[in-house]
DNA sequence: TTGAAAGCGGTACCAC
DNA sequence: GTGGTACCGCTTTCAA
């Protein structure tokens, strides 16, 4: 700036005003220093005019794997929704690593970001977040919660979505027994979908197989294999499996095609990935949006931001059931084109 | 600092050498200063400190979509790469928009980002990548080239790809005729792709069946539906088809099982998704290992920016064959731990 | 309308 | 060992 300033015999200050577009500033000038700002190749510094603003314009979002399709879709809804205010989201990978996690969130305070979103590593205690609330930074935990700590949540509707499952089996396919399969045994989901899930089947008076509820990782892989295992050990099968995530039920539809051996089972997912469209059968699964989500923890890191602690518009929409062919529901392809 | 330089009756200076850790100043006014530091809730602000250095420390990774499998997974080895140097790696969704891509570009150029990493939108021209070299912001292109510009690229070797899965469906399953299916119509890959294929068919004296050559969204659904489309108005297959991607693969697999009416064809995919292993058949293809892609760009970013231009080391490892079951051969279930 | 100068939060050089 | 102070690049009163 000062550069062009000098070149043009102007000051710094003019100059400033005038690529800020200011009318304070003859329009003649503006135009001038304009031009001479691009002759000379000047690139506005965003980082320093922030600095004496204190301004800050970087989100970010740090999760334990964003290979995952819902850390993914979550990123695609928070960049939506931060964009708009032109935020960078910087996005970081956990690998449900403690102390890489915490480097990351110091990285970030350092680095002065508006806000956090976060999906704790497996096992985080409070302590661990502890460094947040002494930094101020607004933070919104996603989708696992971590007990003792004060900041703001924003996850699936459990217990909606439980219910909307178990019903659908109940009532449309008159199921008697069912187990819940799948997923990390220390996240906070798990814990809670299990234990509504056997509340619901106790209230309605149907069997809890018990011995479906195997902890696995989150890949459809793992689920894969870890339903194998069982099946090859006990071969027995309730009406129906309530899976945690749809990846871990594509790992256990497959498992079944193998070795089920013309037992059968309905089988439900849960997060309404489109690809689960395209497994065979097709995958009957409650959907939650991630990318809602990820734009609700982007509104709600603004609220936080401008004070408004709390105050944030609720995501008032709920878990939907996408029916499809894996509950024993006929899927009509002709219209495919629902994602 | 001000504040707990005043408190410690201090100056500055010494507060930031203290933080810094120098042994310029003694080791007790050290602890002081700490322990000062931190009882007053100091944080401290990389972006000041960056300013006097001119330094920076994000590393900006565009993309049209980050929910696909291959964005997502260079991010993870875009990030491993730079978090050792302590970088935090921004990430943006640009939709296949050039405008938004501009903006993007801006921003980050303005962030002073060290440098970024970019999967051009589609239609992207050299012109619409000036800026980037205007600000000289250390650039690589990834997967797709954008004809005219001067940007380092790391894409996957297609040549060797194209070979690789061909060569394998010639020499083991006696293929005479194959088509190249999928992939959006105006993106280099499926260009340089597609030509490779042809060249090689010619060569082998294979038929090359253009009527399979059809263009599609990268999401399975996409081609699923272009499938089922070209298979209800024409029933003819090949004795291969090759596919873009395994996204496109999975979608294709899913139409022939309902609408092949029997007749069987060899699919092999590119990619080598560990999804791959759980769709029915189990799917075959050529892994291009995407997070070692975004690995290597992060390494070229860093030569880049420490002036060695080009200088950076070349990742050797090409891609490489995964036979499971949709090109005929047989999947040992047993060795299933491979990804 | 334009210019001077005081910050924003650090770093680093140079004295003391 | 510590302190003073001039920057980094931009914004923003306050005067002229």
């Amino acid at each position: 700036m000062l550069d062009i300033a000098r070149s043009l015999g102007v000051s710094v200050s003019t100059v400033s005003l005038a690529l800020g577009g200011s009318d304070l500033v003859a329009a003649s000038t503006r135009e001038r220093v304009r031009n001479e700002a691009d002759r000379l190749g000047y690139v506005y510094n965003r980082r320093a005019a922030d600095l004496r603003k204190s301004r800050r314009n970087v989100v970010g979002l740090v999760v334990p794997d964003i290979t995952s399709p819902f850390a993914s879709e979550a990123a695609l809804g928070l960049q939506d929704s931060s964009m708009l205010q032109h935020h960078i989201v910087a996005l970081s990978n956990t690998r449900e690593k403690i102390d890489v996690q915490t480097e990351i969130l110091t990285a970030l305070i350092e680095e002065r970001a508006m806000g956090i979103v976060l999906i704790p590593a497996l096992g985080t205690r409070s302590e661990d977040l502890e460094l947040l609330n002494r930094s101020k930074v607004p933070t919104v935990l996603m989708n696992r919660d971590v007990p003792g700590s004060r900041f703001s949540f924003v996850g699936t509707d459990d217990s909606a979505l439980i219910e909307m499952a178990l019903r659908h089996l109940v009532e449309v396919h008159k199921i008697r027994s069912a187990g819940y399969f799948g997923g990390l045994s220390d996240a906070s989901p798990r814990k809670n979908r299990s234990r509504l899930f056997s509340a619901y089947l106790r209230r309605a008076g149907l069997v809890d197989d018990k011995t479906w509820n195997i902890t696995t990782g989150p890949r459809p892989l793992a689920a894969f294999q870890a339903a194998r295992e069982r099946l090859r050990s006990d071969a027995t099968l309730p009406d129906a499996i309530l899976c945690h995530s749809d990846s871990i039920a594509i790992g256990l539809l497959r498992a079944l095609a193998i070795d089920a051996r013309g037992r059968s089972c309905a089988v439900v997912g849960i997060d309404g990935l489109s690809s689960g469209l395209l497994t065979t059968p097709a995958l009957t699964s409650v959907a939650v949006f991630p990318a809602r989500m990820g734009a609700q923890a982007g509104r709600m890191l603004l609220a936080e931001a401008s004070g408004r602690h709390g105050a944030f518009d609720r995501d008032s929409l709920g878990p939907q059931l996408i029916q499809r062919e894996s509950c024993g529901c006929q899927l009509d392809l002709a219209d495919s084109d629902q994602r």
